[in-house]
DNA sequence: GCGTCACCTGACAACGTTGTCAAGATCCAT
DNA sequence: ATGGATCTTGACAACGTTGTCAGGTGACGC
């Protein structure tokens, strides 16, 4: 910059106000910075100028558990399409459920002095505690967690409903008549999971339907491992007549195991896909609009960016049921 | 800092040593400073550290044309993976194939001073110009372009070879005695594209078969518009007998209207996909690992980052034909 | 007693910007 | 002419770090 200025024959701040075109400056001044400025392939030095200014770095971090999940990668692509219309880069993390990453992520985002933070808490058994948040965000760093709520930390929140979701599907399989429904489930650390686990419960519950707890399996962690379980609980004497899926990654698992045997269980599943119209396997997915979420939760940070001071707030988005596959 | 340095009775330069743990600190005043940094909840400013040091902002930059598809983010999640073991951060930009846009998201990206950049170039008719990017790489920044080779610009680039690709399944199709093949493509803008159609016409060429230009279809932006265009095709006297889908998202239409007219057509499709054993339709696809694609562009930019300075290299990664799909 | 060396500490300037302020120029209405 | 308002410019300090350098202490060998 100094150069520019030294070139064009005026002083530092001079060439600072034409790069930030303020005002008062003389056409004829503001060409001659213009033309050293294309000279010499002058380039504004960003982090000065946020380091300069105190706030503002044009900046948002997220922090997901995997970006190359569908899931996670259609929030972060909401959250980049709203942050480029605000000209603020996204910068994107993964903490891969993993609590002590999660946190050492969010801390190296905070000394990088983000704007914001999109946070989508890792799961962990003992529950996650993002109180060392509180001073970040009485410094002056936005917060918004999505997808599952912080731990000892009031902050802006948009959640799906999980629970109701669950209860409403679960409910649509009690009325035609299922009474053993099994549940796989990835982890019950995540909060998404007891949530969905717990509205399945609730409509096994008003039903008066007894709940048989060797039905719900834990710990199913990939499409390979749902089928593994899907075929054991057939192949044992009184075998369910319906699966509830948890994920749709363990949906995958259990349709393609279905599909092979040619069962005729019912198959409920949380998680919509692209793919679920064409799969061989009928099948009622609870569907939510992910990029909602994503919306919700980034334009929640924004305001907040833009200097919202109100009380934080919980968002709870709807599910829907929906039929999905082919009756082949 | 400078109350840090306060409150624990040091200078700031002390202070400075203590939390980047530089030596020749007695361990007694590194542990007042800690102290006073517990107390005082200071965190070091990455930027101010980054601007005084001149280098090093631990910072890559990822630019690509839309998160939310798979593709990207696979790359994405792959190149945040190997940035993370080096304690780097992503900021990852989508261009949408504009590319007035992604010379904007470049020039910003540099702006922050970004150790590195990994660039997709967005397709356009025209072909992109990145030499603009010439002076930020004698400058310093390292820049390593993948999936599509740049424009006015001699960089490392991480390739698949989309045209070996195309032309070995189409060789397939033609073995197995097909004569009329129709092509569907998204837009004959984008370089791989481009490839992978010159591929299916080498293979037609060297089998001799007749080239039907009627045949070729570009501008098939979504599986709506495959599903329409694979109606069309069959309908008209002398349908093809075989389809060769050039994209993953037109793959899906076809899929769709050649299961639902229980159609016998053969079908080669580019990009494998996560479900595709699942789909109702047999297909060859030709696959190829995006991830070691990612990683081999990835793993160079940090070498580029770590001082090499050798002659810019391209590496073309191979494809590899898959059967997938369920024969009904 | 003196030089040498390793260890430890802090003053200061610098990184590249921009906010603050003061001062000069110009214009208009009194 | 005079006062005030508006426009235009630049000197300077500051943002929060860290590299450089100079200086201090103590131990050791001669």
């Amino acid at each position: 910059m100094a150069d520019v200025a030294a070139r064009a024959g005026v002083s530092l701040k001079t060439v600072s106000r034409v790069v930030n075109d303020a005002p008062y400056v003389q056409p004829e001044l503001a060409e001659r910075v213009l033309a050293a400025v294309a000279e010499l392939g002058f380039r504004r030095n960003h982090l000065a100028s946020s380091l300069r200014s105190g706030q503002a770095t044009a900046t948002i971090g997220l922090l997901i558990e995997e970006i190359a999940n569908p899931f996670y990668a259609t929030i972060a692509g909401t959250a980049a399409e709203i942050a480029r219309q605000r000209d603020t880069m996204l910068i994107i993390a993964s903490s891969e459920e993993d609590p002590a990453r999660e946190q050492q992520l969010l801390r190296d985002l905070c000394a990088r002095r983000v704007d914001g933070l999109l946070v989508v808490p890792a799961g962990s058994p003992t529950g996650c505690d993002h109180s060392f948040l509180r001073a970040e965000v009485e410094l002056g760093t936005s917060v918004v967690f999505l997808d599952r709520p912080p731990g000892n930390l009031r902050a802006d929140t948009v959640l799906l409903d999980n629970r109701g979701g669950a209860r409403e599907g679960v409910r649509r399989l009690v009325a035609e008549g299922h009474r053993r429904i099994a549940v796989l489930l990835d982890s019950i650390g995540v909060y998404t999971m007891r949530e969905r686990l717990d509205g399945a419960q609730d409509a096994l519950v008003e039903a008066g339907v007894p709940y048989d707890d060797r039905l719900v399996r834990d710990g199913v962690r990939d499409p390979a491992a749902a089928g593994r379980v899907v075929a054991e609980l057939l192949d044992q004497p009184d075998p369910p007549t319906a699966f509830f899926s948890l994920n749709n990654r363990i949906t995958l698992g259990v349709i393609e195991e279905l599909y092979r045997r040619g069962s005729d269980a019912a198959l409920l599943a949380f998680d919509d896909f692209e793919l679920a119209r064409l799969v061989p396997y009928p099948l009622t997915v609870i569907a939510y609009d992910t990029r909602a979420l994503a919306r919700t939760a980034t334009e929640l940070l924004f305001r907040r960016i833009d200097g919202d001071r109100s009380w934080p707030r919980t968002v709870v988005l709807p599910t829907e049921l929906v039929a999905r596959g082919l009756r082949l």
